[in-house]
DNA sequence: TAAATATTGACATTTATTCTTCTTTAGTCT
DNA sequence: AGACTAAAGAAGAATAAATGTCAATATTTA
C-alpha cells in the first residue's frame, strides 16, 4: 500500500478509472504536511493544473476516502481537511492559528487493544488529537504579555 | 466544580446572569448520555419549557462553553454534539447508526504527558476517539451475513 | 472504437447557526 | 419592597458557504 503502482491496482480493483487528476490529488495529498481543505487542494493544484475544477476535487477525496487512501482527520473546524498519510499518527491542533501538525504518540496501540476488549461492539479505528497553542502562537502569547 | 452552587458561582463570577434557562440546559447537559446536539437539547426540553427558544439553546451552549462546564466533542457529524459531563473519559462513534457512547480507558493521561514533552508549543488538552459498530449495530451486521 | 465512467464549470442547495427586534428578567440600589 | 438597567430570552427571518448537482464534453479501458 505503499506504491504508486498499488494504489492504482487499489483504484482499479475497486472499479474505478484510472484518471490524471485522481493522481495528481494523490500524490500532492501523499506529499502534503498541510492537512489540506478541498478548496486549498484546488488552489494549489490549478497553478499546475488551471482546467482541474473544485468539483472534481470533491468527487475524487470522496473516492479516495472510499478506498481508504485518503482519511479526514476530524478537524475542529468548518471545512473538512484531508490526509494522505496513512502510517499511524495523531494530530496537534493549534487553537490560536489554525494550524495542523503531526504528532507522533508511542503507546495508543495499548489503549487501542484495551478499547477494543472493553466496548461491546467492534473498535475498527482510534484517533487521538491535541490541541493547543503551536509554538509560534505560544511566543507570541508571552510577547504580549510582557 | 461538582455542585450546582459552585457551577452558579462561576458564572456569576464571569458577570453571567443566572437565568433558569441556563440552569436548566446545564442539568440536562450533566444528565444526559446522548451527547446531544443543539436541537436534540431544544426538542427534549421544549415539552417541558415549552416557551425556550432553539436561539437561545445555542446562546447558553456557547456562553457555557465560554465557563468551561460544556465541550463540543467534535463529533464526526454536521451538527455539534455537546458533553456536559466534564469527567476525562473517551467517546465511541458508531459509524453506522451515529450512537455516541461513553468509554473511559485508562492510560491517557501518560500519552498526554508524553505529547506535552514532545511539542514544542503548549498542549493544554486531548481526545481520544474510538469509531467502529455499536453492539446492536454489530449484531445486525451479522444477521446480515447469516 | 465504443461503452462506461469521469471531468468541467456554472449553478443549486441546504440547513445549522446567527441575527434582529421586541419583550422579559436578574441583579442592584434606595 | 419597588424601581432601574443591562443582559438575556422569544420568535422568526436571514445567512452563508461548504458541498452537491447537472448537462455537455472528455477520457479511460477493454
Ligand atoms: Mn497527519
Ligand atoms: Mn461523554
Ligand atoms: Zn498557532
Ligand atoms: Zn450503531
Amino acid at each position: 500500500m505503499r506504491h504508486l503502482a498499488d494504489q492504482i491496482e487499489v483504484m482499479k480493483n475497486k472499479g474505478f478509472k484510472v484518471t490524471h487528476q485522481r493522481l495528481v490529488v494523490l500524490d500532492y495529498l501523499q506529499h502534503s504536511k498541510k492537512h489540506p481543505s478541498a478548496e486549498m487542494i484546488y488552489n494549489d493544484l490549478k497553478e499546475k493544473y488551471p482546467t482541474m475544477s473544485l468539483a472534481t476535487i470533491y468527487n475524487t477525496l470522496e473516492m479516495l476516502m472510499k478506498i481508504n487512501l485518503v482519511v479526514d482527520i476530524g478537524a475542529p473546524e468548518e471545512r473538512r481537511r484531508f490526509d494522505g498519510i496513512l502510517v499511524e499518527h495523531s494530530h496537534f491542533f493549534c487553537t490560536k492559528c489554525g494550524k495542523i501538525e503531526d504528532l507522533t504518540v508511542p503507546g495508543i496501540e495499548q489503549l487501542f487493544e484495551k478499547a477494543k476488549a472493553a466496548h461491546p461492539g467492534t473498535i475498527n479505528h482510534c484517533r487521538l488529537d491535541f490541541f493547543g497553542f503551536c509554538e509560534e502562537c505560544q511566543a507570541q502569547e508571552e510577547q504580549a504579555v510582557e
